[in-house]
DNA sequence: CATACGATGAGCCGCATGGGTGATGTGCTG
DNA sequence: CAGCACATCACCCATGCGGCTCATCGTATG
């Protein structure tokens, strides 16, 4: 079974090398090309690739728009290709956006070719992969962003929640409804309920909404950055 | 400048293994080996490698315990080598802790000999690398985390609320009821709920508290005054 | 051993909240 | 002037949510 792939890229010279490299392998069909995003777009919907390369950069409508429509297709579509990002310069915003796209992969294209090769292959295979100096920040992002939850904040400190009852206002902050919660922490939704109850009247709030702003103004939860 | 490199694993046979692998590259040189945390420390603290690779699972102190003290040390100790992690299971637990204990990399010991050895090139130079089973489930994570309504503007922006639709995602966000709403406002608390409606239909949120939760992450309201 | 606290969960009750439909007035724009 | 977006408000309805009470169990803590 051979991994069909297609090439989305702005530059011409680009997508023939690449598209030599993977075609040389015996397991790699490409099965398509395209300039950029919007054509990206329709040559995807009609080739039905396993993998897309996406530039990052292109005229027309660019990788990080594309890849959202691929991987977020409208209603009929039920096509959803493995979305492999190339870029040559490594700028977070993008690798980011891409990401939240969901995205299976962020690459360089100074790679070296056997890289690109097996990249191919492990995002067909359904895992991800991403260029080390992305790696290097997506973890230091990861690390920054919860050390461990800081369950600091004078206000949070002095309030006296108990451990489980802090962790159901973060779920609270996460948006989740009392029956989301109860299925997240394995409880019965009545258990949540007193545990919500007790959060509310500690710290004098009235409803959940204010639970959620609670949570921000103290540090439990930060807006993502 | 070859890469010193100590092995830290349980296993003699495993050490043997990788410590001839890595050996036999001209810019690798084992300077080091331990069967289990402790020692793997104090290896470390003597051999200032520049990498050490560290099993998960190890007696007398596990290797994400040792890897928090090899990457948080404490006064007086100076050198700081990069971690890469390495497990037989990839159990998601283990990564998330040795991504916040701030190892450089995750691999699985049945990864490819090469794949091991570049690796450890890849972490000596400060980049980072995962396996891709765990750059899978970071990304999804990632995403999961985070996904839609960000960043301060667009998401706003393009959201298409009005000005009055918008005045009263904030005073959601600070914590009114519909009626406190209301008469902040000067409006009849259905006229309140109607904008209200529009508001969680445009952003296609369920409720109020995944109204505050856009408004923070939104930058409509910011935590601190 | 007695006490206290935390976690779990049941039952009941009332209201704020959210969804849907529809109507009116106003101001801007083609 | 017709059309449209926006703001305003009414009525109905189902229910998620929060308040209140009470019970069980395990683990510290004295």
């Amino acid at each position: 079974m051979t991994i069909k792939v297609i090439i989305v890229d702005d530059q011409a010279m680009v997508r023939a090398g690449f598209a030599a490299l993977l075609a040389a392998q015996s397991d790699i069909d490409v099965v398509g090309e395209a300039p950029d995003g919007r054509e990206g777009v329709e040559v995807s919907r009609r080739s039905h690739p396993d993998v897309v390369l996406m530039d990052v950069r292109m005229p027309e409508m660019d990788g990080l728009e594309a890849a959202r429509q691929l991987l977020d297709p409208p209603r009929g579509v039920t096509h959803r290709p493995k979305v492999l990002m190339l870029t040559t310069f490594d700028v977070d915003d993008y690798v980011y956006e891409a990401l939240r796209a969901g995205a299976s992969g962020f690459l360089l294209k100074d790679a070296p070719p056997a890289d690109l090769i097996s990249a191919v292959r492990v995002v067909a295979a359904g895992e991800a992969l991403l260029a080390p100096s992305v790696t290097r920040r997506l973890i230091a992002d990861f690390a920054r962003q919860r050390p461990a939850p800081r369950r600091d904040g004078p206000a949070l400190r002095r309030s006296g929640l108990t451990p489980r009852e802090t962790e159901v206002l973060e779920l609270i902050a996460r948006g989740l409804s009392n029956q989301e919660i109860a299925e997240s922490l394995v409880l019965a939704e009545q258990t949540v309920k007193t545990h919500i109850g007790r959060v509310l009247a500690k710290l004098g709030l009235r409803d959940r909404a204010q639970a959620v702003i609670f949570a921000y103004e103290s540090g439990l939860v930060t807006p993502g950055q």
